[in-house]
DNA sequence: TTTATTTTGGATCATATGATCTAAAACACC
DNA sequence: GGTGTTTTAGATCATATGATCCAAAATAAA
Protein backbone atom coordinates (compact mmCIF):
# COMPACT_ATOMS: atom_id res chain seq x y z
CA UNK A 1 0.00 0.00 0.00
CA UNK A 2 2.97 2.46 -0.77
CA UNK A 3 5.09 3.47 -3.42
CA UNK A 4 7.57 0.61 -4.19
CA UNK A 5 10.95 1.16 -4.43
CA UNK A 6 12.80 1.73 -7.70
CA UNK A 7 16.33 0.08 -6.81
CA UNK A 8 17.66 -3.19 -6.03
CA UNK A 9 19.43 -3.53 -2.36
CA UNK A 10 21.83 -6.17 -3.68
CA UNK A 11 23.09 -3.83 -6.66
CA UNK A 12 22.87 -0.36 -4.20
CA UNK A 13 24.89 -1.83 -1.71
CA UNK A 14 27.33 -3.39 -4.18
CA UNK A 15 28.07 -0.15 -5.00
CA UNK A 16 28.33 1.14 -1.40
CA UNK A 17 30.80 -1.47 -0.61
CA UNK A 18 33.12 -0.78 -3.89
CA UNK A 19 32.56 2.88 -2.58
CA UNK A 20 34.14 1.87 1.06
CA UNK A 21 36.40 -0.70 0.02
CA UNK A 22 38.66 1.61 -2.64
CA UNK A 23 38.70 4.55 -0.60
CA UNK A 24 37.64 4.09 3.09
CA UNK A 25 35.14 5.39 5.35
CA UNK A 26 36.26 8.73 5.56
CA UNK A 27 37.17 9.71 2.27
CA UNK A 28 34.32 8.91 0.88
CA UNK A 29 31.28 11.17 0.75
CA UNK A 30 27.49 10.69 0.83
CA UNK A 31 27.09 12.13 -2.39
CA UNK A 32 29.70 10.06 -3.98
CA UNK A 33 27.66 7.24 -2.61
CA UNK A 34 24.51 8.41 -3.82
CA UNK A 35 25.73 8.66 -7.41
CA UNK A 36 27.54 5.45 -7.07
CA UNK A 37 24.60 3.77 -5.88
CA UNK A 38 22.29 5.57 -8.21
CA UNK A 39 19.97 6.75 -5.56
CA UNK A 40 19.25 10.35 -4.61
CA UNK A 41 20.70 11.83 -1.08
CA UNK A 42 16.72 11.82 0.15
CA UNK A 43 16.20 7.70 -1.29
CA UNK A 44 19.57 7.26 0.78
CA UNK A 45 18.98 8.37 3.63
CA UNK A 46 15.57 7.23 3.80
CA UNK A 47 16.13 3.35 3.09
CA UNK A 48 19.63 3.33 4.79
CA UNK A 49 20.03 6.31 7.41
CA UNK A 50 22.57 7.92 8.54
CA UNK A 51 26.32 7.54 6.78
CA UNK A 52 27.40 5.22 9.64
CA UNK A 53 24.59 3.17 9.57
CA UNK A 54 24.76 2.47 6.18
CA UNK A 55 28.36 1.96 6.08
CA UNK A 56 27.54 -0.62 8.83
CA UNK A 57 25.14 -2.21 6.70
CA UNK A 58 27.24 -2.27 3.52
CA UNK A 59 29.81 -3.89 5.72
CA UNK A 60 27.59 -6.55 6.87
CA UNK A 61 26.47 -7.09 3.02
CA UNK A 62 30.39 -7.74 1.73
CA UNK A 63 30.84 -9.80 4.68
CA UNK A 64 27.86 -12.25 3.85
CA UNK A 65 28.68 -12.31 0.29
CA UNK A 66 32.34 -13.40 1.07
CA UNK A 67 33.63 -13.92 4.41
CA UNK A 68 31.29 -16.40 5.70
CA UNK A 69 30.70 -17.99 2.70
CA UNK A 70 35.11 -18.44 2.12
CA UNK A 71 34.94 -20.02 5.48
CA UNK A 72 32.26 -22.59 5.22
CA UNK A 73 33.19 -23.58 1.75
CA UNK A 74 37.17 -24.13 2.87
CA UNK A 75 35.76 -25.55 5.79
CA UNK A 76 34.03 -28.28 4.00
CA UNK A 77 37.79 -29.23 2.08
CA UNK A 78 38.64 -32.80 2.42
CA UNK A 79 40.83 -32.12 4.86
CA UNK A 80 41.77 -29.56 7.98
CA UNK A 81 45.12 -28.82 6.06
CA UNK A 82 43.53 -28.48 2.88
CA UNK A 83 40.97 -26.27 3.95
CA UNK A 84 43.72 -23.34 5.52
CA UNK A 85 45.79 -24.20 2.67
CA UNK A 86 42.67 -23.42 0.38
CA UNK A 87 41.83 -20.41 2.65
CA UNK A 88 45.36 -18.42 2.41
CA UNK A 89 45.16 -19.60 -1.73
CA UNK A 90 42.33 -17.99 -2.22
CA UNK A 91 42.69 -14.82 -0.11
CA UNK A 92 46.24 -14.17 -2.05
CA UNK A 93 44.28 -14.92 -5.45
CA UNK A 94 41.64 -12.43 -4.08
CA UNK A 95 44.22 -10.07 -3.39
CA UNK A 96 46.26 -10.42 -6.65
CA UNK A 97 43.10 -10.23 -9.23
CA UNK A 98 41.69 -7.08 -7.86
CA UNK A 99 43.64 -4.44 -10.12
CA UNK A 100 42.15 -1.84 -7.68
CA UNK A 101 44.23 -2.95 -4.72
CA UNK A 102 41.40 -2.80 -2.33
CA UNK A 103 42.57 -5.49 -0.27
CA UNK A 104 40.17 -6.53 2.43
CA UNK A 105 37.18 -4.62 3.73
CA UNK A 106 37.21 -5.97 6.99
CA UNK A 107 40.88 -5.85 7.41
CA UNK A 108 40.72 -1.84 6.07
CA UNK A 109 37.79 -1.49 8.57
CA UNK A 110 39.47 -2.94 11.38
CA UNK A 111 42.57 -0.55 10.84
CA UNK A 112 40.20 2.91 9.96
CA UNK A 113 38.25 2.77 13.13
CA UNK A 114 38.33 5.01 16.20
CA UNK A 115 37.84 5.34 19.59
CA UNK A 116 34.60 6.98 19.23
CA UNK A 117 33.35 3.90 17.78
CA UNK A 118 33.53 1.10 19.90
CA UNK A 119 30.44 -0.55 18.63
CA UNK A 120 31.83 -0.99 15.03
CA UNK A 121 34.91 -2.13 16.83
CA UNK A 122 33.01 -4.71 18.43
CA UNK A 123 31.64 -5.53 15.02
CA UNK A 124 34.69 -5.49 13.46
CA UNK A 125 36.64 -7.63 16.24
CA UNK A 126 33.75 -10.46 16.44
CA UNK A 127 33.77 -10.90 12.60
CA UNK A 128 38.03 -11.01 12.80
CA UNK A 129 37.56 -14.02 15.46
CA UNK A 130 35.09 -15.95 13.12
CA UNK A 131 38.70 -15.95 11.09
CA UNK A 132 40.91 -16.91 13.82
CA UNK A 133 38.25 -19.61 15.11
CA UNK A 134 38.43 -21.16 11.76
CA UNK A 135 42.06 -21.83 11.67
CA UNK A 136 42.02 -22.86 14.92
CA UNK A 137 39.17 -25.32 14.61
CA UNK A 138 41.30 -26.47 11.37
CA UNK A 139 44.35 -27.51 13.31
CA UNK A 140 42.25 -29.10 16.01
CA UNK A 141 41.02 -31.16 13.51
CA UNK A 142 44.07 -31.69 11.92
CA UNK A 143 45.86 -32.64 15.16
CA UNK A 144 43.11 -35.06 16.34
CA UNK A 145 43.29 -36.86 13.53
CA UNK A 146 47.07 -36.69 13.19
CA UNK A 147 47.04 -35.22 9.89
CA UNK A 148 48.61 -32.06 10.94
CA UNK A 149 51.85 -32.27 13.13
CA UNK A 150 51.68 -31.53 16.77
CA UNK A 151 54.15 -28.89 17.46
CA UNK A 152 54.17 -25.37 18.80
CA UNK A 153 50.94 -24.56 21.00
CA UNK A 154 47.56 -25.15 18.58
CA UNK A 155 46.17 -21.44 19.44
CA UNK A 156 49.70 -19.99 18.90
CA UNK A 157 49.24 -21.55 16.08
CA UNK A 158 45.96 -20.00 15.05
CA UNK A 159 47.14 -16.98 16.05
CA UNK A 160 49.98 -17.21 13.46
CA UNK A 161 47.60 -17.90 10.76
CA UNK A 162 45.48 -15.11 12.03
CA UNK A 163 48.42 -12.54 11.70
CA UNK A 164 49.81 -13.69 9.21
CA UNK A 165 46.78 -13.63 6.80
CA UNK A 166 46.14 -9.90 8.38
CA UNK A 167 49.77 -9.20 7.38
CA UNK A 168 48.80 -10.69 3.19
CA UNK A 169 45.78 -8.38 3.35
CA UNK A 170 47.56 -5.34 4.31
CA UNK A 171 50.46 -6.24 1.62
CA UNK A 172 47.34 -6.65 -0.66
CA UNK A 173 46.49 -2.93 -0.89
CA UNK A 174 50.05 -1.18 -0.48
CA UNK A 175 52.47 -3.97 -2.44
CA UNK A 176 50.62 -6.79 -4.02
CA UNK A 177 53.02 -8.59 -5.42
CA UNK A 178 52.46 -12.55 -5.76
CA UNK A 179 56.30 -13.16 -4.38
CA UNK A 180 55.58 -11.52 -1.41
CA UNK A 181 52.07 -13.23 -0.44
CA UNK A 182 52.88 -16.14 -1.40
CA UNK A 183 56.13 -16.13 0.21
CA UNK A 184 54.45 -15.29 3.81
CA UNK A 185 51.65 -17.87 3.33
CA UNK A 186 54.27 -20.61 2.61
CA UNK A 187 56.63 -19.56 5.47
CA UNK A 188 53.40 -20.22 8.02
CA UNK A 189 52.19 -23.06 6.21
CA UNK A 190 55.61 -24.80 6.11
CA UNK A 191 56.85 -23.85 9.38
CA UNK A 192 54.05 -25.28 10.78
CA UNK A 193 54.16 -28.88 9.11
CA UNK A 194 51.25 -27.85 6.54
CA UNK A 195 51.11 -28.98 3.22
CA UNK A 196 51.71 -26.26 0.73
CA UNK A 197 49.09 -24.37 -1.02
CA UNK A 198 47.36 -25.53 -4.06
CA UNK A 199 48.32 -24.42 -7.26
CA UNK A 200 46.63 -21.82 -8.85
CA UNK B 1 66.92 38.79 8.87
CA UNK B 2 64.08 38.19 9.58
CA UNK B 3 60.94 37.20 12.27
CA UNK B 4 62.22 33.95 13.82
CA UNK B 5 59.71 31.13 14.60
CA UNK B 6 58.24 30.96 17.91
CA UNK B 7 57.54 27.62 17.22
CA UNK B 8 59.81 23.75 17.70
CA UNK B 9 59.74 22.28 15.36
CA UNK B 10 59.96 18.84 17.09
CA UNK B 11 56.71 19.57 19.52
CA UNK B 12 54.64 20.53 16.05
CA UNK B 13 55.39 17.79 13.80
CA UNK B 14 55.44 15.70 17.34
CA UNK B 15 51.50 16.94 17.78
CA UNK B 16 50.54 16.51 14.38
CA UNK B 17 52.23 12.70 14.45
CA UNK B 18 49.61 12.05 17.08
CA UNK B 19 46.82 13.30 15.53
CA UNK B 20 47.44 11.69 12.27
CA UNK B 21 47.85 8.14 14.15
CA UNK B 22 45.26 7.71 16.29
CA UNK B 23 42.46 9.43 13.72
CA UNK B 24 44.32 8.90 10.55
CA UNK B 25 44.52 11.30 7.61
CA UNK B 26 41.35 11.81 6.49
CA UNK B 27 39.38 12.30 9.51
CA UNK B 28 42.26 14.48 11.18
CA UNK B 29 41.06 18.23 9.90
CA UNK B 30 43.51 20.75 9.42
CA UNK B 31 41.87 23.51 12.24
CA UNK B 32 42.23 20.23 14.65
CA UNK B 33 45.95 20.13 13.35
CA UNK B 34 46.85 23.74 14.05
CA UNK B 35 45.13 23.46 17.36
CA UNK B 36 46.51 20.57 18.20
CA UNK B 37 49.72 22.06 17.14
CA UNK B 38 49.26 25.05 18.65
CA UNK B 39 49.12 27.19 15.70
CA UNK B 40 47.86 29.05 13.79
CA UNK B 41 46.36 27.79 10.70
CA UNK B 42 48.30 30.33 8.54
CA UNK B 43 51.58 29.32 10.26
CA UNK B 44 51.06 25.94 9.34
CA UNK B 45 50.91 26.45 6.00
CA UNK B 46 53.56 28.67 5.64
CA UNK B 47 55.52 25.75 7.51
CA UNK B 48 54.76 23.06 6.29
CA UNK B 49 52.83 23.66 3.17
CA UNK B 50 49.41 21.71 2.31
CA UNK B 51 48.20 18.96 4.30
CA UNK B 52 49.56 16.27 2.65
CA UNK B 53 52.96 17.60 2.25
CA UNK B 54 52.23 18.02 6.46
CA UNK B 55 51.46 14.57 6.92
CA UNK B 56 54.15 13.30 4.88
CA UNK B 57 56.55 15.81 7.14
CA UNK B 58 54.73 14.14 10.22
CA UNK B 59 55.08 10.71 8.91
CA UNK B 60 59.20 11.04 8.37
CA UNK B 61 59.34 12.62 11.87
CA UNK B 62 57.83 10.03 13.10
CA UNK B 63 59.84 7.46 11.06
CA UNK B 64 62.79 9.40 12.19
CA UNK B 65 62.26 8.83 15.86
CA UNK B 66 61.11 5.14 15.80
CA UNK B 67 61.59 3.10 13.45
CA UNK B 68 64.72 3.28 11.83
CA UNK B 69 66.86 3.71 15.02
CA UNK B 70 64.56 0.97 16.46
CA UNK B 71 65.94 -1.07 13.88
CA UNK B 72 69.62 0.02 13.98
CA UNK B 73 69.20 -0.72 17.73
CA UNK B 74 68.40 -4.34 17.35
CA UNK B 75 70.57 -5.40 14.90
CA UNK B 76 73.27 -4.59 16.91
CA UNK B 77 71.96 -7.39 19.29
CA UNK B 78 74.37 -9.72 20.54
CA UNK B 79 72.88 -12.26 18.03
CA UNK B 80 70.56 -12.24 14.93
CA UNK B 81 68.27 -14.48 16.36
CA UNK B 82 67.70 -12.04 19.46
CA UNK B 83 67.78 -8.74 17.13
CA UNK B 84 64.72 -10.79 15.80
CA UNK B 85 63.06 -11.55 19.16
CA UNK B 86 64.07 -8.48 20.27
CA UNK B 87 62.22 -6.36 17.90
CA UNK B 88 59.52 -8.32 17.21
CA UNK B 89 58.94 -8.24 21.83
CA UNK B 90 59.39 -4.06 21.56
CA UNK B 91 56.73 -4.08 18.66
CA UNK B 92 54.10 -5.86 21.17
CA UNK B 93 54.90 -3.89 24.34
CA UNK B 94 54.57 -0.69 22.50
CA UNK B 95 51.52 -2.03 20.91
CA UNK B 96 50.22 -3.09 24.07
CA UNK B 97 51.54 0.40 26.44
CA UNK B 98 49.68 2.43 24.19
CA UNK B 99 46.18 3.27 25.52
CA UNK B 100 44.84 4.85 22.52
CA UNK B 101 45.35 1.75 20.59
CA UNK B 102 47.17 3.50 17.88
CA UNK B 103 49.34 0.61 16.08
CA UNK B 104 51.80 1.62 13.75
CA UNK B 105 51.64 4.84 12.01
CA UNK B 106 53.27 3.33 9.21
CA UNK B 107 51.00 0.46 8.93
CA UNK B 108 47.77 2.36 9.27
CA UNK B 109 49.02 4.75 6.54
CA UNK B 110 49.64 2.04 4.57
CA UNK B 111 46.18 1.20 4.55
CA UNK B 112 44.62 4.06 4.33
CA UNK B 113 46.72 5.10 1.10
CA UNK B 114 44.21 5.38 -1.89
CA UNK B 115 45.36 5.17 -5.98
CA UNK B 116 45.81 8.55 -6.54
CA UNK B 117 48.62 9.37 -4.16
CA UNK B 118 50.95 6.81 -6.10
CA UNK B 119 54.18 9.10 -4.44
CA UNK B 120 53.14 8.45 -0.89
CA UNK B 121 52.18 4.78 -1.79
CA UNK B 122 55.80 4.34 -3.16
CA UNK B 123 57.12 6.37 -0.05
CA UNK B 124 55.07 3.74 2.47
CA UNK B 125 56.42 1.23 0.48
CA UNK B 126 60.55 1.98 0.56
CA UNK B 127 59.81 1.99 4.59
CA UNK B 128 58.25 -1.10 4.86
CA UNK B 129 60.68 -2.63 2.83
CA UNK B 130 63.32 -1.82 5.22
CA UNK B 131 61.75 -3.87 7.87
CA UNK B 132 61.61 -6.88 5.41
CA UNK B 133 65.46 -6.69 4.92
CA UNK B 134 66.12 -6.31 8.48
CA UNK B 135 64.34 -9.59 8.56
CA UNK B 136 65.86 -11.12 5.86
CA UNK B 137 69.71 -10.00 7.19
CA UNK B 138 69.15 -11.20 10.51
CA UNK B 139 67.90 -14.76 9.37
CA UNK B 140 71.21 -14.42 6.69
CA UNK B 141 73.41 -13.99 9.11
CA UNK B 142 72.03 -16.53 11.57
CA UNK B 143 72.13 -18.92 9.45
CA UNK B 144 75.41 -18.39 8.12
CA UNK B 145 76.29 -18.33 12.08
CA UNK B 146 74.90 -21.77 12.07
CA UNK B 147 72.68 -19.98 15.03
CA UNK B 148 69.41 -20.24 13.40
CA UNK B 149 68.58 -23.82 11.47
CA UNK B 150 68.22 -23.51 8.31
CA UNK B 151 64.73 -25.04 6.86
CA UNK B 152 62.62 -23.30 4.80
CA UNK B 153 63.41 -20.64 1.90
CA UNK B 154 65.40 -17.50 3.93
CA UNK B 155 62.80 -15.18 1.47
CA UNK B 156 60.21 -16.74 2.91
CA UNK B 157 61.03 -16.69 6.52
CA UNK B 158 61.39 -12.53 6.10
CA UNK B 159 58.34 -12.32 4.89
CA UNK B 160 56.17 -14.35 7.57
CA UNK B 161 58.20 -12.44 9.82
CA UNK B 162 57.29 -8.88 8.06
CA UNK B 163 53.63 -9.68 7.56
CA UNK B 164 53.10 -11.66 11.46
CA UNK B 165 54.57 -8.41 12.55
CA UNK B 166 52.05 -6.04 10.37
CA UNK B 167 49.15 -8.35 11.45
CA UNK B 168 50.29 -7.63 14.71
CA UNK B 169 50.16 -3.61 14.41
CA UNK B 170 46.71 -4.56 12.73
CA UNK B 171 45.55 -6.31 15.96
CA UNK B 172 47.31 -3.61 18.12
CA UNK B 173 44.92 -1.21 16.90
CA UNK B 174 41.42 -3.34 17.37
CA UNK B 175 42.21 -5.98 19.53
CA UNK B 176 45.70 -5.24 21.85
CA UNK B 177 45.29 -8.37 24.15
CA UNK B 178 48.46 -9.99 25.10
CA UNK B 179 47.59 -13.17 24.58
CA UNK B 180 46.80 -12.78 21.08
CA UNK B 181 49.85 -10.52 20.02
CA UNK B 182 52.61 -12.60 21.97
CA UNK B 183 50.76 -16.12 20.72
CA UNK B 184 51.25 -14.53 16.79
CA UNK B 185 54.91 -13.51 17.75
CA UNK B 186 55.58 -16.83 19.86
CA UNK B 187 54.21 -18.83 16.49
CA UNK B 188 56.32 -17.33 13.82
CA UNK B 189 59.33 -17.72 16.07
CA UNK B 190 58.94 -21.40 17.23
CA UNK B 191 57.83 -22.67 14.05
CA UNK B 192 61.07 -20.94 12.02
CA UNK B 193 63.41 -22.07 15.07
CA UNK B 194 64.27 -19.35 16.65
CA UNK B 195 64.20 -18.37 20.43
CA UNK B 196 61.60 -17.43 22.03
CA UNK B 197 61.16 -13.27 22.80
CA UNK B 198 62.40 -12.25 25.86
CA UNK B 199 60.38 -11.45 28.94
CA UNK B 200 59.34 -8.00 29.55
C1' DT C 1 67.35 53.86 12.67
C1' DT C 2 65.86 52.25 8.65
C1' DT C 3 64.84 48.51 5.64
C1' DA C 4 63.96 44.03 4.15
C1' DT C 5 62.09 39.65 5.28
C1' DT C 6 59.60 36.34 7.59
C1' DT C 7 56.20 34.94 11.02
C1' DT C 8 51.97 35.54 13.29
C1' DG C 9 46.95 36.31 14.27
C1' DG C 10 42.56 36.86 12.60
C1' DA C 11 39.38 37.15 9.12
C1' DT C 12 37.75 35.34 5.00
C1' DC C 13 36.80 32.65 0.60
C1' DA C 14 34.94 29.04 -2.12
C1' DT C 15 33.63 24.69 -1.79
C1' DA C 16 32.38 20.22 0.37
C1' DT C 17 29.81 17.77 3.58
C1' DG C 18 26.18 15.37 6.26
C1' DA C 19 21.67 15.79 6.74
C1' DT C 20 16.89 17.43 6.14
C1' DC C 21 12.73 19.56 4.08
C1' DT C 22 8.97 19.96 0.78
C1' DA C 23 6.23 18.50 -2.64
C1' DA C 24 5.33 15.55 -6.44
C1' DA C 25 5.07 10.66 -7.89
C1' DA C 26 3.77 5.84 -7.58
C1' DC C 27 1.47 2.15 -6.05
C1' DA C 28 -1.59 -1.13 -2.80
C1' DC C 29 -5.74 -1.41 -0.64
C1' DC C 30 -10.55 -0.20 0.01
C1' DG D 1 -11.75 5.97 -8.45
C1' DG D 2 -10.43 7.54 -3.94
C1' DT D 3 -7.31 7.05 0.18
C1' DG D 4 -3.25 6.32 2.59
C1' DT D 5 1.58 5.39 2.63
C1' DT D 6 6.05 5.31 1.07
C1' DT D 7 9.50 6.62 -2.26
C1' DT D 8 11.56 9.89 -5.14
C1' DA D 9 13.55 14.33 -6.89
C1' DG D 10 15.46 18.58 -6.12
C1' DA D 11 16.41 22.34 -3.29
C1' DT D 12 18.27 23.81 0.85
C1' DC D 13 20.40 24.32 5.61
C1' DA D 14 24.02 24.72 8.88
C1' DT D 15 28.38 23.59 9.43
C1' DA D 16 33.07 21.87 8.28
C1' DT D 17 36.93 22.01 5.44
C1' DG D 18 41.21 23.23 2.94
C1' DA D 19 43.36 27.08 1.77
C1' DT D 20 44.46 32.02 1.32
C1' DC D 21 44.68 37.00 2.20
C1' DC D 22 46.03 41.05 4.79
C1' DA D 23 47.91 43.76 8.13
C1' DA D 24 50.52 43.87 12.34
C1' DA D 25 54.61 42.08 14.75
C1' DA D 26 59.33 40.80 15.20
C1' DT D 27 63.88 40.53 14.11
C1' DA D 28 68.55 40.73 11.41
C1' DA D 29 71.14 43.27 8.26
C1' DA D 30 72.39 47.75 6.29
Amino acid sequence: MARPRTFDETAVLDAAVDRFWTQGYEATSTRELADSMRMTLASMHNAFGDKRALFRRALEHYLDGSLRARIARHEAAPSPAMAIAGFLRESIERSLGDGCRRGCLLVNSALEVTPDNPDLRDFLNAELATIEDFFRRCLDRGRRSGEIPAGIPEGDAARLLFSTLLGIRVLARIRPERDLLEGAARGALASLGLPPMPDF
